[in-house]
DNA sequence: GATTCTCCTTGAACCGTTTTAACTAGTTAG
DNA sequence: CTAACTAGTTAAAACGGTTCAAGGAGAATC
């Protein structure tokens, strides 16, 4: 492993200026710069990345902490993340937390001393406090898919709860009156703030015309657990003519369960998903879903971040 | 930002002492190592991993590179990457090269800069030459989804070439002798080799039941490229009755767009995928598929990783 | 020929840790 | 009473870079 100093001994120089021939090509006399470059190709060196962030106090590095990456809606985020890092020069340490508070709050940690400079997440709960304490190590935050609620940090998020009256307005407009709804842990702030939206739109609606909802709570939002949970229960006859679901996974997961019970959809049922991701597009009937845009949430997440942590104090929060 | 030094002015103790209650606690006298770790408490704080870096020369961080995090294979590789690298206490370094070499290069070199202990990586092309020279700068590598090929490395993966042959089997034992073979670029070496088993196993079937088979090949191996394209080329009459594709999200892009002109699956066409992704699964007609256990794949890859860097001397390629 | 100005280059300090040798103050043994 | 040991703590030297004040060598000016 070659280091700065051993390119300067090798190239006949002091090692100040093999690190200006790094960082400050145009100081350099065009003769020195030359010479030098050709012996740091030569022994294929590569600076330290450690030893350059410990003296400049910063690493180009972020966090991103999601909650299941296998969701395609957040392996989108991440791809966005990724994208927009890579185009800053930054690069992006994963985290997954499989939804666990504790998993999340060891790797807020581990970000924290890997002194990441900033850290773009979907918090599984609400999590302010353990937040607010990375915020005060210096570490700044972008939170995505979710409002900064009272964090001085950036947010990127779309309007769940619009997207809730969304989803119900379609099923009614279609005429169904009775609608189950398919959903995650209110303890999960999208989930949340979904279904109050459903509820809003739901008074807003005269009597007359006003769907009756069921209302079905899963543990896990994923499409194997939807499909196991409505075998289970599809049983006790069906008294709805639409679904609402949590997210697509659970549609995918639910259409699949009613195929197998032959109720077909959308001929029987109409399901309305959540996140409009690709799968659901390619699914062989393409499936009702309420779009968010997941790269480009990502995207603009990552480019706020970085964008604060190149003009600290010219940023504001969006 | 807290270190060390400030809280050792606060504990009244030498710095050396405050390294010793992070790392070496039973070296202290319970007193000091009480009365520090209280302040360490109080300050919130947390040990600058560069520096620690710097010093010890190691950083407990992996790179993952793969070519493209959208399609599930990948991202349950990642997920399992992620898990084994949290329970051995590592972190890992998201890179998606979109296919790219070029991007690939550059995330290599990134890598060798943060000094990364291993990378884990399934190299889009043979880009052997690029992963020597990330090899001769002491950084450990695994293959994952692909054999190590003269490379001093671990790997991960599945027999290819068998899997093809499965598949052409599976169709010609169904009865079909005129298959279509939708695959991606023969220069992706999982396509090259599925291929070749596909031509292997045609070789050994009598020449009388021998299928006849007819090639498509993918610039780009996703769900919509592969219904775009088949809508294109469909017209002209279909001539077969299987398809292998060369991977799952092929096989939902080309069901779908067979759905839509009115050619069902399986009834008209009976349609082979690769990787046996859940989403497969989920889909309303279950897909027949290759299935690879890509989290496993990538648990496995990290775990060797990780103990090759735990136990370097020990350790033997596998 | 001395002085000032430029342009490059150098040496040294510093970033925040870990580690090791040296030190101090009690204890125990001789 | 001194020597040897033990346990706990400290001071200082790395690790590999960046940065900045200061130095040196020519060229330009007077």
């Amino acid at each position: 492993m070659a280091s700065i100093r051993d390119v300067a001994k090798e190239a006949g120089v002091s090692l100040g200026t093999v690190s200006n021939a790094i960082n400050r090509p145009e100081v350099l006399a065009p003769r020195t710069l030359r010479k030098v470059q050709k012996i740091i190709d030569e022994m294929g060196f590569v600076p330290n990345a450690s030893a350059r962030n410990l003296r400049a106090g910063r690493n180009r590095v972020i966090g991103l902490v999601v909650p299941d990456i296998s969701n395609p809606f957040f392996t989108d985020i991440a791809k966005g993340v990724n994208d927009a890092a890579f185009a800053g020069k930054y690069i992006v340490i994963l985290c997954n937390t499989d939804e666990s508070t504790e998993k999340e709050s060891q790797y807020l940690d581990v970000l924290s001393g890997q002194k990441v400079e900033g850290i773009l997440i979907t918090p599984t709960r609400d999590t302010n406090r353990a937040l607010m304490s990375v915020a005060e190590k210096g570490i700044r935050l972008a939170l995505v898919d979710r409002p900064a609620l009272g964090l001085q940090a950036c947010s990127v998020a779309v309007n769940d709860s619009y997207g809730g009256s969304l989803a119900l307005l379609h099923l009614q407009e279609l005429g169904h009156r009775s609608i189950l709804l398919l959903t995650g842990r209110e303890d999960i702030p999208q989930v949340a703030d979904r279904n109050s939206g459903i509820r809003e739109a739901l008074k807003k609606i005269p009597t007359i015309d006003r769907p009756q909802i069921t209302e079905l709570r899963l543990d896990s939002m994923s499409a194997i657990n939807a499909y196991k949970v409505i075998k289970e229960k599809i049983d006790f006859g069906i008294d709805f003519t639409g679904i609402i679901c949590g997210n697509d996974l659970i549609a995918l997961g639910a259409i699949r369960a009613f195929r197998e019970n032959n109720i077909s959809v959308p001929e029987d049922i109409s399901v309305v998903g959540y996140d409009d991701i690709d799968f659901a597009q390619s699914a062989s009937v393409p499936l009702t879903s309420i779009s968010q845009p997941a790269y480009e949430l990502g995207y603009a997440a990552a480019e706020l971040i970085i964008s604060e942590c190149e003009n600290p104090e010219r940023h504001v929060h969006q």
